[in-house]
DNA sequence: CCAATAGTGTCTATCAGACATTATAAG
DNA sequence: CTTATAATGTCTGATAGACACTATTGG
């Protein structure tokens, strides 16, 4: 018995934070808790596709909203299931808003309580999320999507490594991503005032228009 | 179906090369070409005493002889075993020189053509191993024993990364893993003249006497 | 002494961290 | 002009890379 339990991040230009989909369990055991979005691996089936189908049917999202998706590690505590023992593969997805949401969407850095050993599953895989900013490129580009500001990449930053980097600094770091450019656009205004902030943009090699 | 694909290293002072643990098969498919040491995963079964299973039923050394076990990545590929499709785990495990082996051992840079998908397993490991050399302390520790010379790391390190550091560099390095330090010990003068290498040891919470 | 090996001091380039200063917007 | 936000120039300290020089052994 393997499952594989995927944790789901979208970035929330409003909240300023990258975020984390759960859903309340249809089914015994941990019915009603909280959990994360996880599917028995079917027989010959890739790990890709098993997490596409947990991601649209736990979380209601759709296919296309799955811009990346990568592994983290594999939890092999028996006693994790009370069903018996199984062999979770956690894997981590990116997505974008959709229509026919379900998820309950909560922060990054203040997942609640989570059923079986999800929360053992986040806490371990938080640091791995963390090392992959900027370093893996399918995954950050999943994360910001084609095109976003430098304030959003100082806030993504901030809820995955936990501090905010000196601007400046944040500009080096992406100058040296493959793929990604400063562009002369600036964003639209901010409703409260201050300097509109400069866009980035992957070049179309790592990003599908 | 789970399988568990292990990646044997031991480090070898003679042949100054990290040498990777590989057996003939005994079974059908691919019976008589050599192998990563494999098992299915029993239920209920940990990873850790699966790689250990492995080692000892397939390579024929001892429980004691391994020093330390960890992931990698786990392979999907439905096509990988002739038989159907099975899932394989790949995980390393650090080795030290026992009775009854029965293993080829082949260095890390020019291992053979192995059986199912291993050469790609071992492929997309090296990179992970050269990876945590110095900052994954048991795996370090597993790999070196609890004491070794520099002229043995900068072997090992080479093994591992591809190219030869500068025995400053590398002192400085390694001055920084913790538990790890400097002696005043001097190895066994060398065969033919030179002078005798430094011993660094792992203080007594890192490797057990 | 010479050949062989190992250890150490130090110069340089690069990079991460930190701030102060400047720029651009709304009210 | 004030408040709010963003961008940039630059100083400092840490680290990685490179290499010359010194040290210790056998023959």
């Amino acid at each position: 018995m393997v499952s594989v339990d995927v944790i789901v991040l979208r970035f929330d230009p409003e909240a300023r934070a990258v975020l984390v989909g759960v859903a309340p369990r249809a089914q015994e055991p941990f019915a009603g808790e909280l959990a994360l979005p996880g599917v028995l691996l079917g027989r010959g089936e890739r790990l890709r596709d098993a997490t596409t189908r947990a991601v649209t049917g736990k979380l209601g999202l759709t296919e296309e909203s799955v811009t990346a998706t990568g592994q983290l590690a594999t939890f092999d505590e028996p006693s994790r299931d009370p069903r018996g023992p199984t062999l979770s593969i956690a894997l981590w997805a990116t997505v974008t808003r959709a229509t026919g949401d379900l998820a309950v969407w909560t922060r990054l850095d203040a997942v609640p309580p989570l059923a079986f050993d999800h929360d053992r599953i986040v806490a371990d895989s938080r640091p791995l999320l963390a090392d992959k900013l900027w370093r893996d490129v399918p995954f950050t580009a999943g994360l910001l999507g084609p095109e976003f500001t430098t304030a959003q990449a100082l806030d993504v930053t901030e809820s995955l490594t936990g501090d905010r980097p000196y601007p400046a600094n944040l500009g080096r770091t992406m100058d040296r991503v493959p793929g990604l450019g400063r562009t002369s656009e600036h964003a639209a205004a901010l409703p409260k005032g201050g300097r509109p902030p400069l866009v980035w943009k992957w070049s179309s090699e790592v990003v599908r228009a």
